[in-house]
RNA sequence: GCCCGGGUGGCGGAAUAGGUAUACGCGCGACACUUAAAAUGUCGCGGCUGUAAGGCCAUGCGGGUUCGAGUCCCGCCCUGGGCACCA
């Protein structure tokens, strides 16, 4: 290709300068008004992929334009840098973790810096330096404090293929978030975070989410599971013991013919101990509910069940009802056991049917009030109690209140709420990931270190073998200390974080990223945070997105932050997919950016990664794509250097209106600033920004040799080429430096002012008015923009196609639409 | 099964508040410049019909509301995602 501008030069060039001036660098004045743009930091796998330069390119536009437009920016970027890869490059390649991560860190680092983005890199975070991860340790302690950080035994899911423990969200479906393999059961002792804690915080939360997308609250809000019901508790016949059931169908109550404990529940083994027959039975059947579990694409299992031969009593209708064991009841969600309404639950009255359990329908359906043992199925609707006692005759709605509040004066329950969130388990068997700090002291039993002693420092000659178990364990000078209260013999813990852990709170971090007293400046972050846009994956919608949102409210209610919730915003960017599938190493369609900017350039990269769809929707990789923004700008280059002269000759700034030859391109100009201004600061269509930009640069070429001819005309051409360089800015910096650069000008562009536009200049002057009959299309006319109603109906009845179409026919209506459109209905 | 998105030219997409559907780019065709190609520029490109002016049809399919529907409502189809024995 001939005459192409001289990419690579001018983008090493600038990168350079921006960081010698230190452009980016934001300072923490709470004079100004801030800005925090904030992209989610990538895992240092080695390389930056096209999904990195989407996210970070979004970011970098809002960034610079917002820098741009006046206010004190911080948009930083850091680096999730424990984590598994990382070691398991160890295990296979013999390279130690950190040397890998720091390598790639660099890299990639590099990678960045060639994109141009915007980044203030003097407050870049590292998640695998102790001087972070010392503050994991700091807030764990915190927690542990005030029993948000648990141990627990329990049945945890392990990743057979990672050889760890993944917490609910990250074995979502039965399958690891990260190698995909399948999940299965372990008994461990664990630690866990009392996420469960803020599930009403969580939600409620929500509400002040209203720049989030509908579907990821939507996500979180299934996630958290919230459902109103009641705990009821139903004594258990020739015992003390009572069993505790939940239920959102209180309504159904006088239908619970049986009840259902989980064969995992404590109380199952304790009913079948004088029945070993059973006893092993049941333990069979605990065994195949684990199975289940970790299969990936489970079929509903067949539902089994034991009689305990045990019975209880329904406290409502005084019946006693027998007590079995089910397949199908969850041990953690509720209690563990359910009361069973055969004829209003479809699960329910499966087993009942395989047992011959009996079934008593106690609702009707409101306009059929009959009652009839159901044939088919279970009737899950609500309607009218029937057979229920006092309650029969109430309707569903009117009887759960009635019956919890009888409940309650009873004392046998109450109205309740329960969640489906589970709280957070965070303990990995791995190396690369921060110690959690723990000492266990036979005298003392479990302590946390003392918070002079942190950071607990990950020993750095260990070996990798792979081996079963974390190789901390086999770290001897690690795992044995002395207990910091007694000064006994001790023992350290040698489980790490979850990494999910680390990448809750950087974004605090990123305000004081150098602070040695705390994990940040409790004053400095309250004057950045909250975010004021978070771009990244939609993937982390019920990972990352609620962990952040959670440690958010633990920290405030630390007193070391004054925010509850850290992301006002969020845009969930799309996935970067090519021939109709996600870009992965394992389908082999994977471009890389690095290519694309020895090719093309980072602008044009940018450029057309930006303009081929919106943010929030997917965008496929097209080579012919990259080459037309490439040609754009190559015009732009060459426009502007055709037309240096007019910028030499300092022409004047002001125009007058009525100048003839120029109001076109004068108008477009500031029609374009507007939009463009619009799009990004507001609608975050960059898409629709540059398509905007681009018929700028259309007008401005047909026009420009006949503007040239006169003073004025000159004038209105450079300011729209001016226009043209500086709406470009956010989106390709590089070029847009260079020429601003070149056509005379002396400071940076990033830092120089967004253009204002004139409102005046940006109005239409005429408008075409289009003209209907019937609601069908006809025909146009031209008129001044201010046109009034009267006039345009009158010369829209005026026209020969109109007066044709009509044909004599009375007209019955006519619609004007202000300086758009006449209907006439005929 | 339940809950969310999405479906517009050959392709990526635009249409912001129910008011000119297909902006902008890619691609394609013709032409100009050139020895030639690239680049650049000019013109054209939803379908059918017509010499033309024009007409008819078209935003996944079928209905509806409205003077007017890509946009709102109802029912389907396809597709992507989330959840899935949650009592």
């Amino acid at each position: 290709m001939k005459d192409m501008y001289p990419f690579q030069e001018v983008e090493e060039k600038w990168q350079k300068i921006w960081a010698e001036r230190k452009v980016f660098e934001a300072a923490d004045d709470p004079r100004l008004t801030k800005y925090y743009c904030l992209e989610m930091y990538p895992y240092p796998s080695g390389r930056i992929h096209m999904g990195h330069v989407r996210n970070y390119s979004i970011g970098d536009v809002i960034s610079r334009f917002q820098l741009m437009k006046g206010l004190n920016v911080i948009h930083p970027i850091g680096w999730d840098a424990l984590g598994m890869p990382a070691e398991n490059a160890a295990i296979k390649h013999g390279i130690h973790p950190q040397t890998w991560t720091l390598d790639n860190i660099a890299h990639m680092k590099r990678q960045l810096q060639s994109l141009g983005i915007s980044y203030d890199w003097s407050r870049e975070v590292n998640t695998c330096l102790p001087e972070y991860y010392k503050w994991n340790q700091w807030i764990f302690l915190k927690m542990f404090e005030r029993g948000l950080a648990f141990r627990k035994k329990s049945w945890v899911n392990w990743c057979p293929q990672c050889r760890t423990v993944l917490a609910n969200e990250q074995a979502a479906g039965g399958a690891c978030w990260r190698c995909d393999s399948g999940v299965e059961q372990k008994e461990m002792i664990h630690w866990f975070l009392k996420i469960t804690a803020y599930a009403k915080e969580l939600l409620d939360g929500h509400k002040l989410l209203k720049k989030w997308p509908e579907h990821v609250l939507l996500m979180q809000k299934n996630w958290i599971g919230e459902s109103e019901g009641a705990h009821i508790s139903f004594p258990l016949m020739r015992s003390s013991r009572t069993i505790e059931v939940f239920t959102t169908r209180i309504d159904t109550i006088f239908g619970a013919t049986f009840m259902l404990l989980s064969p995992e529940h404590p109380l199952s083994r304790e009913l079948l101990a004088d029945s070993p027959d059973k006893e092993k039975w049941r333990e069979e059947m605990v065994r195949a509910v684990r199975d289940a579990r970790m299969k990936k694409e489970q079929e509903e299992a067949e539902k089994e069940g034991i009689d305990t031969g045990k019975k209880a009593v329904n406290p409502f209708s005084g019946e006693e009802i027998p007590v079995w064991i089910a397949n199908y009841v969850l041990m953690d969600y509720g209690t563990g056991a359910v009361m069973a309404v055969p004829a209003h639950d479809q699960r329910d009255f499966e087993f009942a049917r395989k047992y011959g359990l009996t079934i008593r329908p106690v609702i009707a359906p409101a306009d059929n009030p009959v009652l009839e043992e159901p044939q088919e199925g279970a009737t899950e609707e609500y309607g009218v109690l029937i057979n229920s006692g006092q309650f029969s005759g109430l309707s569903s709605q009117e009887a759960m209140e009635k019956m919890s509040g009888f409940a309650l004066t009873r004392g046998f329950g109450r109205k309740s709420l329960t969640y489906r969130l589970r709280d957070w388990g965070i303990s990995r068997q791995r190396y690369w990931g921060t110690p959690i700090p723990i000492i266990y002291c036979e005298r003392c039993g479990t302590i946390g270190v003392p918070y002079e002693d942190l950071p607990v420092e990950l020993p750095h000659d260990v070996k990798f073998t792979g081996e079963e178990g974390s190789p901390l364990d086999k770290a001897p000078e690690f795992v044995n200390t002395t207990c910091p209260k007694c000064g006994g013999k001790a023992h350290r813990e040698t489980d790490t974080m979850d990494t999910f852990f680390d990448s809750s709170w950087y974004f605090f971090r990123y305000t004081s990223p150098h602070q040695k007293d705390a994990p940040f400046d409790r004053a400095v972050a309250s004057y950045w945070l909250p975010v004021d846009l978070y771009i990244g994956g939609v993937e982390h919608a019920i990972l990352h997105l609620i962990y952040a949102r959670f440690f958010t409210k633990v920290l405030r209610d630390l007193g070391c932050a004054s925010i509850g919730e850290p992301f006002p915003h969020y845009l969930a960017q799309g996935m970067v997919t090519k021939d109709g599938a996600a870009m992965s190493k394992s389908r082999g369609n994977v471009v890389d950016p690095d290519e694309m900017i020895q090719e093309y350039g980072a602008d044009a990269l940018r450029l057309f990664i930006l303009f081929a769809s919106p943010p929030e929707k997917e965008f496929a990789w097209a080579e012919d794509g990259i080459e037309g923004c490439f040609r754009f700008l190559n015009r732009v280059w060459t426009i502007i250097e055709e037309n240096r002269d007019l910028f030499a000759e300092g022409a004047p700034r002001t125009i007058s209106r009525d100048t003839s030859a120029g109001l076109a391109l004068l108008k477009k100009t500031h029609q374009t600033i507007r939009k463009v201004t619009e799009d990004i600061g507001k609608r975050f269509h960059l898409n629709t920004a540059i398509s905007s930009i681009m018929e700028l640069y259309n007008l401005t070429r047909k026009e420009k040799d006949s503007l040239r001819q006169d003073r004025e005309g000159r004038t209105v051409l450079s300011l729209a080429l001016e226009s043209l360089i500086v709406l470009l800015a956010p989106f390709t910096p590089h070029i847009s430096e260079e020429l601003w650069e070149r056509t005379g000008h002396r400071d940076v562009l990033a830092r120089f002012p967004w253009p204002a536009f004139d409102p005046e200049l940006a109005k239409e002057e005429r408008v075409t008015i289009v003209v209907q009959v019937n609601g069908k299309l006809r025909d146009k006319f031209e008129a001044d923009a201010g046109i009034g109603e009267g006039e345009m109906r009158e010369r829209a009845l005026a026209l020969d196609r109109v007066r044709s179409l009509i044909g004599g026919r009375p007209v019955r209506k006519v619609i004007c639409i202000e300086s758009k459109l006449v209907n006439i209905v005929v």
